[in-house]
DNA sequence: GATGAATGAGGCTTCATTCAT
DNA sequence: GATGAATGAAGCCTCATTCAT
């Protein structure tokens, strides 16, 4: 899946520049970070001209937008789909605790299997005041609303605890999902860039960037988290 | 508590300038952002000529690297004190789940305490790859340490899920504390500089920045989830 | 009178684009000044695509040349013939004086009808070096050439006064005329455009842009100082 | 009289960075117009960084109208001290009349002593329709009010003529002032620049760019033109 | 002839950092 | 130590012009 989703038979070439251009930015802000991207290693990358990206989108600042309305909805097409369709292929209504728990693999896939885009929404989207504060994301706001809708109904059938309202839920369950995706996307890159900067810190303080994990299988471990807590010492209960 | 807390004998006056370049520092950086935030009027907020900074920090970067590293000291410093001595004033050493309940509750404490200091830690550090990827960051290690600690020993004494690797869970733990604290932090301003800039989106969605919340009574919430999960369906429990 | 004036048999159809496209760089010039005029405003305007306005002339520059040199050749042509024809149609040759009003009056009443081609004579043509210094212009010594020629005339015949230089007294009329179209076309915009550069000035010194007058009746003017100045002190020198 | 005006013992170092750069950018503007002006010429042609302009003013624009503002105050103090002092040094109050004259007479002066400034009077301040159109000056109008104030005084005294309004007759003499000086400093420069745009024209046609003359003797021509008129016809007066 | 998407050189401006006082 | 005027490298973006269709 690039980042022109729709059916792309290989050929890249044509009049698909301002998917060219999304995919280079894409990558030249994973690479780089927002502020330290430049727009002509943006157009270098996406075998343009520099002009030529102002054909398409009318800023840097526009262009990331794009970028991250763009990924945005694809996840939460994904997350739409993954909770509309019973993973067993059942037409049966899913229940939302099983809603619940595809949401989150789903969620864990999607980092895995476009760390570009989860860099992007994981990394860049902090990477600007006027992105978190001025600029109100509908797409981010939809996908906590999908959550908190989950979390919200399972409440009302009596299935999930009622007592954390369920939009505060479903934000600290979107924090456990993009620390880990995080951890995982920064976990990757072994920094084979030089730091040029002589700010970079060189000793590289084990503990702080973690051993590569399965992000997919920690998607058992949050479902873990979020049904049944960690709390395992009142066992003694049962007689 | 202001930037330079202890160890400061009362004197205001003399080689502070230090400690008012971080104060500084840290309220132009909640103000505007790493990136956006110019040296000049983090020297003028401190009251200092612009090369007077130069005399106590090696560069820009060098000033937001001290100001996380003094911050997260402080935040560790605090959570260290909240997990040794025992709510209740009780000499005996507490339980590694009464530990992990005063962690949570503190960290929110400190917050709310503390604003400008969770800008800092919860946006700013995210702002640059510079930071994210080429700064490892030590105090930030001994926070992840602290709690995975934690977890481990719940976890060898049978009193926490170990299916769940510790480190993983104190990531999960971080992430929520985090995304509640962000969320928080940017509910709080009601932005009152009128947007200039023609990229400002005017349209405020409703539901992405959250109605105030009290973050203090938050850290119950969490405790909630993180203990016993959301599930309540396994009603078997009743006799 | 449109730019494309004589010698087009009315069928504007087919190859009349370079006329649209004059007619179009007129109304953008004047609009926005040469400097600010973009090519592709000129060509929508037109309703031409943007590489066809090369395809009639070599450059932007050579756009506002061949515009301005079209407009003083008419100029010269209704100057011209202002002065063949004595106003009574009566077919003795004019006096030099007579021309010399006819002269006036023509040119302001030109004004007066083709104001988009006044602010191209005033304004777009002082509006670049390039175009004052580097460029002579052989149409406007034509026009100098024809007044002052008027001028030396009436000198000969001892009508007019010879203690002035015929092309320099040309020079002080032309500065006359100029001076007086440009105040009237620059009194005309109400400026609808909500300046939006900060540099704008919002104080309007009343003044400074004069209210506006009769750019035709000011002829009568122009006569009256050229042909007997304002000196009326001496009067009573006569017995 | 260099554009720092005040007493300037010669010594151009020390704090008058503002006063070099002002000079500077006279210089270019002349040299190449405000549009084809570049700032970097303008930095390197005042002996400083490019950096440095922008501490003095806000904008390249600005740096314009600055200067325009200065010089056309310098004029109009001229003009004032010109029309104020009788140039025999009599006491009496000149009449209108006279301080017409040393209007005219100053102000072409002026021209002839300050070149550089008259360049920028006559020629740069009509290259953006920002400064034509959206900026209204107070000095110009400063002058302008000046000579349609003696030209009403006349009128009222009955020495001058009174069927021209004396603001339009201002009008006309301030073009007649503005049209010698811009011929007289377009006629100057041998064009030393070997014209690399191919757009230049090469063919100079003679009598575009007038043969030098003696602006400051021509003042006697325009004081005859504007007081007596050019009209010798009516030899009736004789008698 | 006509089109208009693409080009790419180059300007104005910012701002972290320096250094003479 | 402290100052803050000066520096100058470098980026975003514009827009006249070209050329494949």
């Amino acid at each position: 899946m690039t980042v022109h989703s729709a059916a792309d038979g290989g050929s890249d070439r044509g009049g698909d520049k301002r998917a060219r251009i999304l995919g280079a930015a894409e990558r030249v802000f994973a690479r780089r970070g927002f502020f330290a991207a430049r727009v002509s290693e943006i157009a270098k990358d996406a075998g343009v001209a520099d002009g030529t990206i102002y054909l398409y989108f009318k800023s840097k600042d526009d262009l990331l937008i794009s970028l991250f309305e763009i990924r945005m909805k694809q996840v939460n097409d994904v997350l739409r789909a993954a909770i509309a369709s019973p993973p067993g292929g059942a037409t049966a209504t899913a229940s939302p605790i099983n809603q619940l728990r595809a949401f989150i693999k789903a969620y864990l896939k999607l980092v895995h299997d476009e760390p570009a885009a989860a860099e992007v929404l994981t990394i860049e989207l902090r990477q600007s005041s006027k992105f978190m504060k001025e600029y109100e994301n509908p797409q981010f706001a939809d996908f906590l609303r999908m959550l908190g809708g989950l979390i919200a109904a399972g409440q009302e059938r009596g299935e999930l605890d009622a007592t954390i309202p369920a939009h505060v839920a479903a934000r600290m369950i979107f924090g456990m999902l993009d620390e880990l995706a995080l951890a995982w996307v920064l976990a990757k890159q072994p920094l084979p860039t030089a730091a040029t900067s002589e700010a970079a810190i060189s000793a590289k303080a084990p503990g702080t960037r973690p051993k590569k994990f399965d992000i997919v299988r920690a998607a058992d471990w949050v479902v873990a988290l979020v049904m049944t807590g960690l709390d395992r010492s009142k066992k003694e209960k049962s007689p």
